[in-house]
DNA sequence: GATGCTCTTTGCGCTGGCGCAAAGACGGCA
DNA sequence: TGCCGTCTTTGCGCCAGCGCAAAGAGCATC
């Protein structure tokens, strides 16, 4: 049962998430009754790759990093969970194994509803299935544009606008700009952008020589969006 | 309606269709009942990209490409779809536009659902919901598979693995070896793995040397399977 | 403040793959 | 049969990005 924290602060975060839209408040309160709280830290998993699906969450604080890891070995991030965010949904509702892992980057709590939970929620409230639809189908365009960037475009631009997306995503203003708010090393960014450790690092030096990032250990501050978006997007000048 | 066809042809060929499975025979009817047979020529549009989705397809008969156009005017092939495979599903369920065209490419038939209908049918049969369900998550796995491929492993292996897909969606056994039987050119195969028509031609030019296909034009016969697993799994020797 | 771990930078050589250009092959059509 | 458009092959030069290696920087721990 979720009765320990605030429910006013639960559903602002809950209403975010895309899984719940639509909700009157006594479904609301439902699905509520049959999520269990959990937290976890840096470096925790919620669940790791191939194992039984056996729940799926709904992130409220921290941020969870999905990393596939390939048959050659080979890590890939997929992307990057915050408040509102779901992980699980879909594998959960086709009694599957999960194709990755969550893995805690910044420590936060999440909700935690288990197969059968889920599968009496979806009798239940049609909406939540319409919902899930919606939330793969959205997952799925954004696959499918990642791997249209990966087929069609250089590395540069690809991570331009993996930071770009992370700014959208956990962004802080700062005085120095955007911060990305996660611990994001080069070879995290290389997961992300499908390229090497050796190349970001070289890319982040050309950026921050220009003014437009101030690169830190596992850290990216981002001077001049504009700047990005100009090699994300190849504007001219 | 569609009672001027075979329908106990149509029934096998939908039963391959994921989206039908596990409806009872009056449900079945029911779809059917729904349906609009079309038929499309080689080069013929079922629809464009960016037009409002207003209906999905099954596909009875023939072949059928999805391309995606990119901003930069890039062409890429995402998947080719034969009898039992349905095209825009998804999209037809959340009310967006299609995010891609679908391009005949052998003739052939189809069914029509349209938006209404599909809407009215998904409410009266909850497992079409859930096969709705099943079916994007199959593709969405299938787009994930196709993006780590791109991101973790070199042309000729890529290759290789497209031309192993399509055996298997439309391979046909022939005196010379496993013939893909669609047209397909070289420009094809490249959009298909993200590459250049110059760098299939060439690696399709090696392996017909080694004795592994045999490659005409806008068509190729897989001589020896294995060889080409081999190399598509880079298996010892 | 010394030790050690991890993350980062950068030099360097190498090569996979790109893409132009031009010639050749194929097939449809008049 | 010959023409024309499209598809294919291949030579060639080029460069983006890879990845080793080694040195440097940051952070935690004792």
């Amino acid at each position: 049962m979720v009765t320990d924290r605030s429910d006013a602060e639960l559903k602002r975060i809950l209403d975010d998430a895309v899984l719940f839209r639509g909700l009157t408040a006594s479904e609301f309160e439902a699905s509520l009754a049959l999520a269990r709280p959990v937290s976890f830290r840096r470096g925790e998993f919620l669940f790791h790759q191939g194992e039984r699906a056996t729940a799926f969450y709904v992130i409220v604080e921290g941020q969870v990093r999905l990393v596939q890891l390939t048959a050659e070995g080979h890590q890939m991030t997929i992307r990057y969970v915050g408040p509102g965010g779901s992980v699980g949904v879909i594998v959960v509702l086709i009694e599957s194994t999960y194709p990755l892992a969550a893995e805690g980057v910044a420590p936060g709590r999440a909700l935690r509803w288990d197969a059968t939970a889920a599968a009496d929620l979806l009798q239940r409230f049609p909406r939540l299935a319409l919902n899930g639809l919606q939330l793969v189908a959205g997952r799925f365009r954004h696959v499918q544009r990642r791997y249209q960037e990966l087929a069609t475009e250089r590395v540069e631009r690809r991570v331009a606008r993996a930071l770009l997306r992370l700014a959208r995503q956990t962004g802080r203003r700062t005085a120095a700009g955007v911060l990305l708010d996660l611990p994001l090393s080069r070879q995290d960014l290389g997961e992300m952008t499908g390229t090497t450790l050796y190349t970001v690092s070289r890319i982040l030096s050309a950026w921050e020589e220009d003014g437009l990032i101030q690169a830190k250990r596992e850290q990216v501050i981002i001077v001049d969006t504009h700047g990005l978006v100009v090699i994300a997007e190849d504007l001219p000048e």
